[in-house]
This record gives structure tokens, sequence and C-alpha cells, in this order.
DNA sequence: ACACATTAAATTGTCGACACATTAAAATTA
DNA sequence: TAATTTTAATGTGTCGACAATTTAATGTGT
């Protein structure tokens, strides 16, 4: 099951088709992370207008996925660690501010949906082969959730329709399946209880630590992985 | 004087030209916010071809001066007190946490300069008709270095490349000069100590409060011409 | 006169070709 | 042989034209 993108518009024309199969194809690494994309190349290999690929690619480059530069070219955005823990710290930023607005601006029945969302996360969890769907889909789902929740257009642009296919793609490239799953299920109960008691302070503060801790839970693998190979 | 964005990259296409000259005319209500952009009209305005005008068009959906729709269009974004609004929630996200990392990651010699900066500041503000350019040109200076400051790529692209040509737009069709300039400028010299103490903490606190006092004032005034326009 | 269907005009999306810049290869010179 | 200049090739930027869709105008029926 694939969680789609809320902010995602209708896909009509040829250029989104062209844009959404990219899309995959840079966040699943079938297109190299760091490479050159040649346009003429592309353009062949999809069979469609070099015109139609550039609008693509200026999508993708809308959120962060390729990088162009003017009679260079583009490439592919290269995944390293720096850029992990920079984006990292964005997301605490934002998702932070988002929450706490959520616990302003959400409904009961937004709220309570989000709750029975979290029972279902944790029967799957319990009955299936463990952290595998949570920690993938489960963990996005909430966190969209709590952005949409936010009722600010202007963070849940930000965030669903820029950040987070790059979230994505760190999330294949470096392949993070962690022990922290079952810490980050307990950490998401109290972010909604905080939320339904309509605090927005503390609100920022857990979803802040959440992220924060994730971010340090990578910081101490790559150190790991960097000292025994 | 005006001040340039950071991270704005050469410009050395036709379309680099047309980009910033549309941009221009946004920002400063030539080209009316809300109001619908005909192609066909506009080439021929600037004495381009569609594709080219189109690239640029591409250009200003990135920094959130336009709004596509697939067949129908493209249409200035239209300066909403909602989205104002918005638009500081998420400045004192971003710029908070950017300046966190500046106490952390500026270098002595940044800290000097953005002292001396203030300095200069505070004598053309004196000497001067009072609060204008320090409100307008003043404050956006200090809150670029700022972020510059942070050394989070990042973030910087998201704030200086993306969400400050939107202030700027808002600054000009709402303006916002206040008596808060020269209450701004002391809360300028107390981040400023902060990130010079490397207190990470406490300048995140000073700029929020900072913005967020911003928003108010805002908010407040937005209320009084409500009750008697 | 109003609602709806049909046609016409205008606008956006897509295409292929050409102009220009960059990079790679070949040739010239020290 | 190594470095530098010339030349060829590849790739990006820009253009004008056609196809598909949306919007405006016209016509028809009740």
């Amino acid at each position: 099951m694939y969680i789609d993108n809320p902010t995602k518009q209708a896909i009509v024309t040829t250029a989104d088709k062209v844009f959404e199969r990219m899309q995959h194809a840079i966040v699943e690494g079938e297109i190299p992370a760091g490479s050159k994309i040649s346009e003429p190349e592309l353009a062949k290999s999809y069979q469609i207008s070099r015109s139609t690929l550039r609008e693509a690619l200026n999508r993708l480059e809308k959120c962060h996925l390729i990088e162009r530069k003017a009679n260079i070219g583009s490439r592919v955005v290269d995944c390293t660690i720096e850029g992990l823990l920079e984006l990292y710290i964005t997301r605490e930023a934002l998702e932070g501010m988002a929450c706490r607005h959520a616990a302003i601006n959400m409904t009961d029945e937004e709220i309570s949906s989000m709750k029975q969302m979290l029972v279902s996360h944790s029967q799957e969890k319990a009955l299936q082969e463990g952290v595998a769907y949570y920690q993938e889909e489960g963990d996005l789902d909430f966190h969209y959730k709590i952005i949409l929740g936010s009722h600010n257009q202007q963070l849940i642009n930000l965030i669903c329709g820029q950040l987070y296919h790059l979230v994505r793609m760190y999330r294949f490239q470096f392949g993070m399946q962690s022990a922290r799953a079952s810490r980050a299920y307990d950490e998401h109960l109290h972010i909604l209880q905080a939320i339904s008691d309509r605090d927005g302070e503390l609100a920022e503060i857990l979803m802040r630590r959440h992220i924060a801790a994730s971010r340090k839970n990578i910081e101490q693998k790559i150190a790991e992985q960097t000292l025994k190979p």
C-alpha cells in the first residue's frame, strides 16, 4: 500500500505522468542519486518531446529531487549525511510548529480519526512482521495527518508538497529501519494525547523531541558504521 | 539600495531576466495580485516566445508568487490576511531554528560583522528620516544574515530562496511600516547578543518572539482597520 | 426571458527544429 | 611528451507551429 501525498494535484497532462514516474524512479534509486540527467536520452526513453520532459524536470526541481544549472544540465541530488541531518533539522522546525497548530485547529473528528488510525496501526504492527509496515507507511501517515491538521496551507505545501519527497528518498536510499519502531509508536501516542488536550505548547515540544530522537538515532548508527564497516 | 537575495544564482539566460523582471513586477504590484496571467499576451509584451515565458513562470511558481493549474493557466497569488499570518507562522518556525543554529555555527568573524552592521544601521536610523530605511532594508538584511549564519543549506534555500519573495511582496502590497521599528532594533540587539554568547536555545526563543511580536502587531493593525475604516 | 446544446474563439500543452553554449576529441606547437 | 589551440560532438536554450482543452459566443427550444 502506498501513501499518497495529500497535496498531490490531479494527474491530467503527460508531463504530470512523466513527473510521477521520475519521482518514483528517483526516490527508489532507479535513477541513481547524484547522476546527471540527459534530456535527449530521457525524452527518447519516455517517448516524449524535450519540452514535456523539461516541464517534468521543473517540478522535480520544485521538490528538491534534482538540481539544475544554466547551460550545464540537471543532476539528481545526492544523499549525503549532512543533507539528511539538515533535512531533519528543518522537519523539526516545521513539523513542530505544525503540531502546535494542529492542537489548536484540528477538529474533534480529525482527532478521533487519528486515534482510530493509531489503534489499527498497533494491531497491524502486533500481528504482522513487526516493525516494517509501521516504520514505513504508518509513520509517514501519522506525520501527514498532523501536518494537515495544522490547517496552515503554507506549512502543508512546504512539508507535504516539497520536503517529504526528499524524506522518502532518504528512507529508501539509506534503508532506515530501526529498533525505534515501538518507541516511535509510544511517542506518537503521547503527541496525539497532547493534541487531544489542546495543549499546543506540549504538542510542539513532543513532536520536536520525536524528530530529534530520530535524527540522533541516525547519527549514532552512522557513527557505528563509520567505526567498524 | 536593494538587498539581493543571497541564494540568487547568476542571471545568464533570457528566461532568467524575464523571471527577475516579473518577480519585481509582482512583488511591487505592477502585475496585480490575484490577476490571471495570459501567456500569449505577456510573451508578446516581453518580446519572447511562450516557451521562454513558461520557463520563467515555473520559477515564479517555485517561490510561490504564482499558482498554476493544468489546462487553466497561471494566476498571481493574492495577498490575504490569512496568507500573511500563515507566512509569519512559517517564518517563526524556520527562522527560529535557523537562529538556534546560527548561534552554534556562525564564525566569530560573521558575528562581529553583524555587530558592525547593527551599529551602522543605528546611525543611519538616528540620522535619517527615522524608521523607513531600517524597517525596509535593514530588517531584511539582519534576518538574511542570521539565516545564512545557520550554515544549513536546506534552511537557507527554503527561507531565502522561496519564502522571502513572498515576504517582500506582502510588505509592498500591505505597506507595513510601523511604530515597532525602534523596538525591533532592540530585539535584534538581544538576538545577536544571544548568538554571540553561543546560547542557541535563547537565540531561538528571542527570534521566535521577535517574529511573533511582528505578527501580533499586524493582527492588531488589521483589527483596528476593520473597526473604523 | 431563461436554460441548455452547439459552435467558434482563445488559451494551454506538446512537438520538432534551429541557435547557442559546453564538453570532448583532434591537431598543432613548444 | 605535455600543454594549448582548433575543431567536432553533444547538450541546453529558444523559437514557431500544431493539437487538445477550456472559455466565450451563438443559436435553439421551452
